[in-house]
This record gives C-alpha cells, sequence and structure tokens, in this order.
DNA sequence: CGAGCCATGGCAAGCGGTTGCCAAAACTTT
DNA sequence: AAAGTTTTGGCAACCGCTTGCCATGGCTCG
C-alpha cells in the first residue's frame, strides 16, 4: 500500500548526487540556483533527477530556511459561502505564486483563532485572517510575532482588505430613502464582528442625514436559520425596511416572511449584505451591497506575500479598500400603502 | 514587524532544556512522550516550557518521522457550494484528529490532481480526493505510493466513500413516474466525471424498467450560467422532465425557464443532485437528491487516519455507500396536460 | 551484601535540504 | 610566464526535533 512513504523509497538529493556522480550540494544549487553550477553539470543533474523522479521534499527545505511556501487562511464560519469568494481568491493567488493554501474555521472563537496561529506558527509564511474575532489588542500582538493580514478588519499598523461600507451603506439608505422609507431597523449579527459594528455605524449616519429613524435589534446568529427570529423581530418593530447584518440572514427573513404571508417588498423591504451565491435567485432576489470578495483574497493574499519577499518592510498597499456597489433586486420596493 | 519569525526567536527544546537544566533529549521526551522522564523533571519542563512559550515546531518534528499531521483535500471546482459540505466534513474531522487540513481546487484537471499530489507528498499523511478526473490507472498508480481516499469515485482497491446513487436515481425516476412522466432528458455534466456517468447510467436502468424513455444531452458546464444553454436544449427535445448533473445546473436551468416565460413545474419538471445550499429557497424550490456530504468528508478523512494509524493494513471499512434521499420540492409536478 | 533490574537522562546520529567558506581549476590580464 | 580573477564543486555545519543506545545510580531480591 503506502510503502512508497515516510522514507520509503522516495530519492533525495543524495541519491541523485551519487548516480550523477557529483555532490549533494552540488544537486542542491542545480536545482535551486542553477546559475551557480556548470550548465552540463545542471543538465546531467536535471537528467537523473527527472529519470529518478525525484521531488525535492518542502519540509526538509523549509526547515532551515523558515520559508516554507505554505500561507494560512482563517475563516469565522465556513459554512457562509460568503467566504466562498474569499477562498477561491486566495487559493488561487496563493496557488500563482507558487504556495499552498491551508483554510481553517475558527468557529467565531477568537481562542480558535488564537491557537490555531500559534499552532502553524512555525509551519506557514504567514495569515491571512477573515473576519477575525480577536480583540485589536490581541491582533497587534500576534502581528508582532507573525506575519498577519486581514480581511474584513482593520487595525491600527496591520495590514488589511476590506470592502466599502461607508459608502456602501450609505447608498442602500440612498435607496430607502427614495423609496419612501422613514424607519429601518437594523438586524445585528455576531456581537463581535468588527464589521458588523461598522455597518451599523454607517447605516446609522447616513440615515441620520437623510432624516429617517433607525433602530437595531439582536444579535441574531448570521445564519438562514437565525432569520425566522430576525424577521419576527422586524416585523414586530413596524419599521418599513430591514437591513440584514449579512445576506444569510437577509435570506433567513426572507424565507419566514414567506411563511407567515408578509409580502416583501409591499409590507417590507429586505436588504442584505454581500451579495452571497443564491442572493440573486432566492425570492424574491435580494437587494444587497456586493463587494469584490474574491478580489479582497487575492489582495490579502498579496499583501502577505509582499511582506514576506521584503521582509520588515510594510507593503505599499497597506489598508485597501475595495469598492462596493449596490445590486438592487426585487426585495425593495416602495414604501407600504 | 515579523521579526519573530523564521529562526528569530521562538524559543526551541534547546531553551527550555538549558533553562531547565535537562538536556534537550530531556524536553522532548518530556513533551512527547512523558512516561518516559521523572514525573517531577516532566513537571519542571512543562513548567519552563509554559514559561517560555514554547510550542513545538512542526516542522522539525515531521522531519525525521514522516508524519506531518497534515491532510490535503482537493475538490475538482471550488466554486461548486456541493463541495462545502465535503470540506467542512473534512476540516472538522481532520481538526478533531489534530491535524491541519489543506484545501486544493483542481480545476476539473486531472494533471493538476497528480502534480498537486506529487508536489506535496512529503508534506502531508495522505490525500483525500473529491470527484477526481483522473483515470482509474492514474489513481490506482498513485494510491501505491500515497496515501489515498476518495469520494463520489470508486476505483478497485482505493478506499472510497460515495452516496448512493443508484438508488437515489431509482427513487427520482419513481418520483417522475409516478406524476406521469414518460420521457425524461438528462443534461450531462463534465465528461470526465465519473459520478456523472453513473448517474445517467442508473437513471436509464430505472426509467427502463418503467418503460420510460430517456436521453442524454450535454455536456454542459456543471455551473448555473451553464443552465441556460441545458434549458433550452432540454426545452427542445420535447421531454416532460429533465434531470439535471448538478443543482448548480438545474439552478441556471430555473432560470432559464423563468426568463423564457416556461413554466416549472407546469411547463416541465426540473430535479438536480446534491441539495446545495440554495437548492431549497430558489424558485421554485429545487427537487434534488440530498445526500450526506458533510459525511462523505468526514468519513473519507477517517479512512486516511485509519490507513495511517494502522500502515499498510487496510480500512475496515474501504468502500462506504452513504445514504440518499429524494427532497421533494416545488420544481417537479405532474406532467402537463 | 552482592548481583541484577529498572528507571532515568544524556549522547549523538539522523531526517533532507541549504549555504558559507574554501580550494582547485580554468581563464584573464599584463 | 607570473599573478590575479572567476568559475565550479565539495565540505561541513545547521535548521529543530526524535530516538536508539548506553551509562549511571537506586532498588529489589536472594
Amino acid at each position: 500500500m503506502a510503502e512508497g512513504r515516510a522514507g520509503g523509497g522516495r530519492p533525495t538529493i543524495y541519491h541523485v548526487a551519487k548516480e550523477a556522480g557529483v555532490s549533494p550540494s552540488t544537486v542542491s544549487r542545480a536545482m535551486s540556483n542553477p546559475g551557480r553550477v556548470n550548465a552540463a553539470t545542471a543538465a546531467r543533474v536535471a537528467e537523473v533527477a527527472a529519470r529518478l523522479g525525484y521531488r525535492t521534499n518542502t519540509l526538509a527545505r523549509a526547515l532551515p530556511s523558515g520559508r516554507t511556501d505554505t500561507l494560512a487562511l482563517f475563516v469565522s464560519d465556513i459554512t457562509n459561502p460568503h467566504f466562498f469568494g474569499v477562498i477561491r481568491g486566495a487559493e488561487h493567488q496563493a496557488r500563482a505564486a507558487g504556495c499552498t493554501l491551508i483554510v481553517g474555521d475558527t468557529e467565531e472563537s477568537p481562542e480558535v483563532e488564537a491557537r490555531n496561529i500559534e499552532r502553524l506558527g512555525p509551519s506557514v509564511d504567514g495569515f491571512v485572517i477573515a473576519a477575525s474575532r480577536m480583540s485589536d489588542e490581541e491582533i497587534t500582538k500576534l502581528s508582532a510575532g507573525h506575519r498577519l493580514t486581514l480581511i474584513s478588519r482593520q487595525v491600527a499598523d496591520v495590514p488589511s482588505v476590506i470592502v466599502d461600507h461607508a459608502e456602501g451603506t450609505r447608498q442602500i439608505v440612498e435607496h430607502l430613502a427614495s423609496l419612501g422609507h422613514r424607519s429601518i431597523v437594523f438586524l445585528g449579527g455576531p456581537p463581535r464582528s468588527w464589521l458588523g459594528a461598522r455597518r451599523w455605524k454607517s447605516l446609522a449616519a447616513a440615515a441620520g442625514r437623510h432624516g429617517i429613524s433607525t433602530r437595531r435589534i439582536g444579535p441574531f446568529p448570521p445564519t438562514v436559520a437565525g432569520g425566522a427570529a430576525a424577521a419576527d423581530a422586524a416585523l414586530g418593530t413596524g419599521a418599513t425596511a430591514a437591513v440584514a447584518h449579512n445576506d444569510l440572514l437577509a435570506i433567513g427573513v426572507l424565507r419566514r416572511c414567506a411563511e407567515r404571508g408578509v409580502a416583501v417588498p409591499a409590507d417590507i423591504s429586505v436588504v442584505g449584505y454581500d451579495d452571497i451565491f443564491g442572493a440573486d435567485f432566492c425570492s424574491p432576489p435580494l437587494t444587497t451591497l456586493a463587494g469584490q470578495f474574491e478580489e479582497s483574497g487575492r489582495t490579502a493574499v498579496d499583501m502577505l506575500l509582499a511582506m514576506r519577499d521584503r521582509d520588515g518592510i510594510r507593503p505599499a498597499r497597506d489598508m485597501v479598500v475595495l469598492p462596493s456597489h449596490l445590486a438592487i433586486r426585487h426585495s425593495t420596493g416602495p414604501t407600504p400603502r
């Protein structure tokens, strides 16, 4: 079965060296620093290596250099389709740079985040943390000992990429205002969500400028299931529009409204955030703030790689804010009556 | 910035050893084989280690032993929400076993699969490949040199887990037959998909037993976008029911039908496979064959771990077939007229 | 009280590459 | 032709941890 593994039969540079009649160091150089050896020698080594099926053991290479060509990405909830885009973007960019990506689910827990970073520390070149639930202090502290970039979170002196929430939320409010809405209820997500707090703040501010009343209820679990309670509570407030922490919650609200015979948007308008898979074909299709999340995954990886490659020097692009835009679909409409 | 990294400041067993006044080997044993050292010594070492913030370097540990406590999972298309169940299950189980999971997208390419396995070979304890696009021969060959388990694919002598397609597809046909359908069109997915081939075979067989005519068209890309062409083609066949390669395609078909003013299920019934996120809230909600994909991720990881732990001996459960069940929703109905 | 065990800890040799340093060989340059 | 460069390849140390083997000393047992 797996007899080939664990030192079983895999050829090493020593095998190649003997076979090619050179020393191991020459093989090493021939493979990773071809200019350093005679072209003819390099060719011979390459030929032998190919013939023997030699593959460099990345572990062994990583040990002395500390460079593993591996990156880790942690998401707060791998269940949330929102992160699909992030993961895909990160994976893609990592692969393009010849790196391997480790994906981990931290299950909304700051402790799990910290523990994973400690554990994986020496085995990866850096971390991307999406929607971190850790405190600013913890993040700052960890970023002193590890290369770290953030997605959907800003902390002083830690490179990050977020999609614009202030401007995007302003667009939501504007859209709702133009439809005649005068009272908005915000359906809050996880208490530790930095992004959630920002969204609420931006919403309250923008609404204030329009003389629209706002209210925040929750917190609700940011899931479709959580939408049931959120819908009931929202309906109870009498607001004509509900802005949900994210699309998962918004879709759950839509479902619950359908169950209860509440018409969307005739009775209440619903808005989400993220434009996840499904937001365009739920019913009614959801009006939501779309962001370039694949791009954010890519960018966060890029910044990480930049930090690694010129170590110590902070990347040129330090705090990236990606644009967002409102995808207006059918869950929003004129205010009732 | 990252000065703590790459040999910078992280304490090693040597630091702990000096501080505790013992030799490095004693520290090593104290940490990983406590029975081997005096309890008092072990306690002292533990205390010092904790005080210094020592964390064992998994890379260094893996080099001599060949055991990395890392598993790799490859999916054919990380875009497909279907795999998120698989990923989640695998990630969870891996973590429970103290392992780290690497997730990779092979983008429907057998070459990428093979290359990744070669590359990661020595750095992981084994591979789970979901919906592999490689040939049986390639898989057999690779499984000789690497620990390997398969999801949604069966190859002789390679442990695998699939969700039942024969029985499930029979249920689909039965359901359709009971609604009066006499002709079914199958919308094919990727040509290299083993599962797709199986689904079609089961469908043709089951339909034959009911005297229902079947036809297979395609291949279509297994994506929502691919559903447009699939819908048009399906409608062209005059069949009263369409069974799509997977839910992504089925949802795309639903959308296209809506666009074209074709009523589902009044004009045509649509069935998918996988019961992905969104299948229950698209419109109309999709009738689909649901399988336990999280469970399949977990099981595949379990089998891999079992192979690793008693090396050479094949796991007890070798070819697992998980049950499936038909989730009947609103995309299927009585035959037209 | 001496022989034999066992518990305990240290030594040193790896694991598979990388890399600084040195020496020999091959060229240049004057 | 002598001296100075450059190219090329080898030696050996090292990355951090594991582990087989050995030495020591305390105990047990006869």
